[in-house]
DNA sequence: CGGTATCCCCAACGATACTG
DNA sequence: CAGTATCGTTGGGGATACCG
């Protein structure tokens, strides 16, 4: 049996940096948990929560995380255009993970910064 | 009270956002955790159990591992020089919450690479 | 409204060579 | 052994304009 190193040092199958290389880009995880305390959202909607993403960017994670089965997009017919985005079940179940890491990043933020800065001198 | 929306998104001060750059990145997680299987290691035996990273990037991620207080580096002031590094406890209140992560993405990974395949088509 | 298309830039990353 | 220094590439990401 392979011990987890072998498999962490596999980076194009390692199944842990394949979700990190989704989740840790730069907006995936925020719009994860955007869309997580608001249910269901539509595309504009998201943009103004968030404020800083572009559309461009915003259009790709929305894309990724969609590929990734971690989100639902249901587009309305009409004219002005309608999309509604929400989590999936599998996102569903992966919040909870992602709350605990939000949790402790909160916990060591401050003494984080401090040791930056210590560090820097 | 900010909620946490307001906190997600305002990127620089967002401890999640600020630790994510972090472990984000293309390998310190993996670093973190191939020093928490073994306890402690010199800086060649992490190269070698990684395999893939250059020197360079071993090096500037084991720095920022340290300015965030994540590792400890001990140096041995003999020739050839001698340069330990292991978790410190902050890193090792973290690698929970990595490896629960990591156990979430062992348990999706086959179905998340099979909705990727069909979103492709 | 909900996106694409296009252009551009910079920082992350790798390869190689060198050093105390 | 444990790193720096230097150079070159690339792709993530932003700005802007346009479209069904």
């Amino acid at each position: 049996m392979k011990n987890n190193l072998e498999i962490y040092a596999d980076v194009d199958n390692c199944p842990i940096r394949n979700v990190l290389d989704r989740i840790g880009d730069k907006w995936s995880m925020l719009v994860l948990l955007v869309l997580n305390e608001s249910d269901v959202l539509r595309f504009n909607e998201i943009h103004k929560v968030i404020g800083s993403i572009s559309q461009k960017m915003l259009s790709t994670t929305l894309k990724n995380l969609e590929a990734d089965g971690l989100i639902e997009r249901e587009v309305y017919p009409v004219i002005p255009p309608k999309v509604e985005y929400r989590l999936t079940a599998r996102a569903e179940s992966l919040i909870p993970h992602l709350l605990s890491l939000a949790e402790w990043a909160k916990d060591n933020f401050i003494p984080i910064k401090q040791s930056r800065e210590r560090f820097g001198s």
